[in-house]
DNA sequence: CGCGAGCTTGATGCCGATCAATGCATGTGG
DNA sequence: CCACATGCATTGATCGGCATCAAGCTCGCG
């Protein structure tokens, strides 16, 4: 699995996303290679981490995107989550130490390998660091929280709304556009993760793009109307 | 708010539950009282934090039960969970250090109140205790992913067997009964927890209690057939 | 060109929401 | 102690949204 490690000399020096930029200019060179964190290439489609791996290292995301996937013991199995540049991998098996999702490449991707070990190491010897972690798991059950309230209470085209904000705000806050997307996830994917079936994302997608609030044309996604979508993520829908 | 506080001093000496019985030694009366660890009664129907309220402290319920809610925009709220004794309270908000969930007694309950500063200097000072407070965030990202995949891919018998399973053997876990419970909290609120409505709830109760899986009678429950409970449980209901 | 995976679109059915009424506990005042 | 009110739970009838079933369609690729 741990295969070939590809260290960027000049990446190390100007890091990016939730793990390293914290503003904590102690963790410089020196301490990464003190943590031994390396990148890793993942080809699209390539496996990261399997369920009921032990855990050795949390992951982030430097370039690309992922899919976490859940098996259920009936062998369905179902998306948790999709994470893109700056996202973490791993904090869900922190409970248990081992990994209790599947995560795999959508599209030729690149981690930073961070072991955890070391990190619970450089926890103790630095508050900011420390304090800084575990705002960032703070921040993953916050995040799952949202998705249950999701899940519980929107119905179907508020949920593809909400997703859609979610994904283009995360990759607004990356320094991508907040309004075209290329989708690096199928329909199917897209329904598993949102509790919908194919054909309703299909009919969605469709919907929204004859009524001008998005511009679909098969994986790109334009928003036209911002406010629309707000409002439609928004909508009421039962209790 | 934080209004009377009863120390108990009996109990400082045997402390359990997730936070406090994690097999650390170092953790004795002398450390509770540096880390200005004290109990807190808080009446049914009192809020012991609302949303919005910057992160104090964690709280680890010692007695009785509560429930977590979000309140949207739209002035609806949803129940976000529910937590009974040996549970924390509060790690939601440790990503925006404010409370995402207000958190509400469903009966005459105790609380440990732990000041979140002195839990992440006691963090810096003991590796062991730091990784029982990383493994207890884990949990709680573990748990929450899981109700996203209930929610999103169970029919709602399952959601209910599930909900009842997840209950009694977090009762169980804490030396109560596997079998009787009565439920602290309403249909409304199971409901809301559950993304279904009180009707539905209601139906799934009788339905459950007529073919002698439960035994339902108002807020009493026992569980008649544990089996049976599992299999509808883990029932197949569209991908 | 033809094949296949992924996507779209239509027709139908079912699960759970909604609307509406009744039942059943607890509490309060006469 | 009963009459009545109030809040929660149960049960029934109907409705609607999404799943399901079933064809086509599009686009990339050998």
């Amino acid at each position: 699995m741990l295969t070939p490690l590809t260290v960027d000399s000049f990446s190390m020096t100007r890091l990016s996303g939730a793990l390293f930029d914290l503003g904590l200019p102690a963790l410089d060179r020196e301490n990464l290679a003190e943590m031994a964190i390396v990148r890793r290439a993942v080809k699209g489609g390539e496996t990261l981490f399997r369920q009921g791996e032990p855990l050795v290292a949390l992951y982030e995301v430097h370039a690309g995107c992922f899919k976490t996937t859940v098996t259920l013991e009936d062998g369905r199995d179902q998306i948790a989550g999709f994470q893109i540049v700056g996202d973490i991998l791993g904090l869900d098996s922190i409970g248990s130490e081992r990994h209790t999702v599947e995560a795999v490449a959508l599209e030729d991707s690149q981690v930073w390998v961070v072991p955890f070990s070391n990190l619970e190491t450089m926890c103790a010897r630095s508050a900011d660091f420390q304090h800084a972690f575990h705002k960032i798991m703070g921040r993953e059950i916050s995040a799952s929280r949202e998705m249950m309230i999701l899940l519980g209470s929107m119905r179907a085209e508020a949920r593809l709304a909400a997703f859609l904000l979610d994904l283009t705000g995360r990759m607004q806050a990356r320094g991508f556009s907040a309004s075209a997307v290329n989708l690096r996830m199928s329909r199917q994917e897209i329904g598993s993760y949102l509790g919908l079936k194919i054909e309703t994302v299909s009919r969605l997608f469709s919907k929204l793009h004859q009524n001008g609030t998005l511009s679909v044309r098969q994986r790109d996604v334009r928003v036209r109307d911002h406010v629309a979508l707000r409002k439609i993520a928004s909508a009421v829908a039962s209790e």
